[in-house]
DNA sequence: TTAACGTTTGTCCAAACGGTCAAAAATTGC
DNA sequence: GCAATTTTTGACCGTTTGGACAAACGTTAA
């Protein structure tokens, strides 16, 4: 067994400077890919030089797999929360509000995940199939009984769970497309709250 | 008013050629991305050498864009089939049929398509917001047509398109993910069969 | 045969990039 | 105040990359 690599003790600004470094880089890395992306962007997008980025990360594989490890936690947060002993109905109705504040909110980390996604997920397969799946079937299974006790729709709790994912992080992922379609008018702020009464219709019909 | 910018005239050879390198663009492309693919892989994959490829065309810009305004047709062709004076419901069912069919056989294009608006679609913007968006116009006013006669299920019918889109190519673009989270059993070619009726069931309802 | 034209390639270049290093500057602990 | 340690930087290096170019090769038709 692999031990999970002591992390090592840092100081105070070793701390500020590799968040202010996950911060600049999640701005990069979102818009240009990773291999858009350059170290020198980075570094000036967090205020200081290359090789002072390089002194708190040891290259930019490091930084990107970082980032990418801490965003998992907080993107499966929501689907955690669902609750086999709630309301069918108030469960995946705040499910679906959650994740469509999230791409509100945090656009930038949903098209970081696309991105590692669409290219094959390299750096996080592992993770996909080992601690995803666990919580995807956990929840599946939960749906499923919602679904033969009658208090929910019919259908399959997989592709009910991915209908769920694609609906809401196109708002994100898609962001200039649907503004692109919606023009002046509905493409303003009150898109996501239309989307989110839409979704609930759609899935909690 | 800009001409059309007189096509060149083109010898067999160069239209063959052309061809064969817009498949190895599409290829390497939907892997890599624009900033991640070399002109070099690209010739490789399509069995020449850069300088020849270069001969055919001007620049790795050109190539990337010849591929993604063709596909912009393609793209598109579902949607413009779908027909005012069809019954509703087959019309809905025929053209997420056609998408997922899309996604199944054509998941390279699905890619490089969601790249490019991942990335802000620096070079299709102009098409998102005219040709798309009048074809998207039009079709959201016949569903809505549907919908008020009480032929379909009523709801906001641009977000009723793009719940379409985001469910259907999520099949294409998430595919790693999703087989990831099926696993052995479920993951094989069924997945988009499976889809296929989920969604039908999820639209109409 | 040869001139004209289309095609292919080896070689080369400048810029961009990831990353190193040693030395300077700032901070910390005593 | 001073030594030890941490942080920051300018200069530098090797590699990769997009692209240019001229020369060679092939094909066609008078």
């Amino acid at each position: 067994m692999d031990k999970p690599a002591a992390r090592p003790k840092r100081t105070r600004i070793q701390r500020e400077k590799r968040e202010l470094i996950g911060e600049a880089a999640l701005e990069v890395f979102s818009q240009h890919g990773f291999r858009g992306s350059t170290i020198d962007q980075i570094a000036d997008a967090a205020g200081m030089s290359k090789p002072n980025l390089l002194y708190y990360f040891k290259n930019k594989e490091e930084i990107f797999a970082t980032l990418i490890h801490r965003l998992m936690e907080t993107w499966l947060a929501p689907l955690r929360e669902m609750d086999a002993a709630g309301d069918p109905h108030t469960e995946i109705r705040s499910y679906i509000r959650r994740k469509i504040e999230m791409s509100r909110d945090f656009p930038r980390e949903s098209r970081l995940f696309a991105n590692e996604i669409l290219q094959g997920a390299p750096r996080i397969l592992p993770l996909l199939e080992g601690e995803l799946k666990e919580l995807v079937d956990e929840k599946a299974a939960i749906i499923a009984t919602w679904m033969r006790a009658g208090r929910l729709k019919m259908s399959d709790p997989y592709h009910f769970i991915f209908a769920i994912w694609a609906t809401t992080q196109h708002y994100a992922d898609f962001d200039v497309q649907v503004r692109a379609v919606l023009g002046e008018n509905r493409g303003g702020e009150g898109r996501f709250e239309d989307a989110a009464r839409f979704l609930e219709g759609l899935f909690l019909a």
